[in-house]
DNA sequence: TTTATATATCTCTATATCGCGATATAACGA
DNA sequence: TCGTTATATCGCGATATAGAGATATATAAA
């Protein structure tokens, strides 16, 4: 992971609702147990909408931030778009601050 | 650590020359084996001045972003003002982070 | 084919952040 | 006391980011 990434990646957390997605997104089953679609598809984008509270834009900008800096990855079935955490980023990501630091 | 401290530790981490100066006083002997002063009493504001090549009034409001959330102390001693990093919260933060994330 | 749904993208406004020079403050030295 | 040094703070212009509504696009449903 270069620096440049690194600071991509810093940045896409710095943001408090950012932070609160990835942290949705590590549980699905305990905060999108209403999703209609199976969680293994990952949680789609309205899911998200709502459960933020702000708006559909917001939400979408917000995805693709994370997604830019690599903590999650979106694959589209029908309509909608699922999302899932990128577990081995995320783990290289901290081990990589840990040094860094 | 509340949340909004969580925050605030991270924004201080999203900008790179703070998370460079956080680097730098790791290892004082290596980055500022030039200092005048004991770097037992940490390393005095110019010293990064200098190191990072920006203005003066721009790396004080860094290190003061960096005090605010905690990641260095400051020792005034005569007219200078010494870092150093508390390496206590530095792990706290690290913990929490891979807690939340 | 028309309509509805899901999501991304565009555009705008508001706010935050960065970097700088100028200035203030404090301590020291002559 | 006066000049010098070290640092903090202020005010500004430039840029980045956030949030929203409007619109575009793609898929599905009627």
């Amino acid at each position: 992971m270069s620096s440049a990434e690194l600071d991509e990646m810093i940045k896409a957390l710095s943001h408090p609702v950012r932070r609160d997605i990835l942290h949705w997104l590590k549980q699905p089953e305990l905060f999108f147990a209403d999703q209609q679609h199976p969680l293994s598809f990952g949680v789609c984008a309205g899911m998200i909408d709502q459960k933020a509270g702000l708006s559909q834009s917001t939400i979408s900008a917000h995805l693709a931030t994370l997604q830019r800096a690599g903590f999650i990855s979106s694959k589209k079935v029908g309509q909608w778009n699922f999302f899932t955490r990128n577990e081995a980023v995320i783990q290289q990501f901290l081990t990589r601050l840990h040094e860094q630091l």
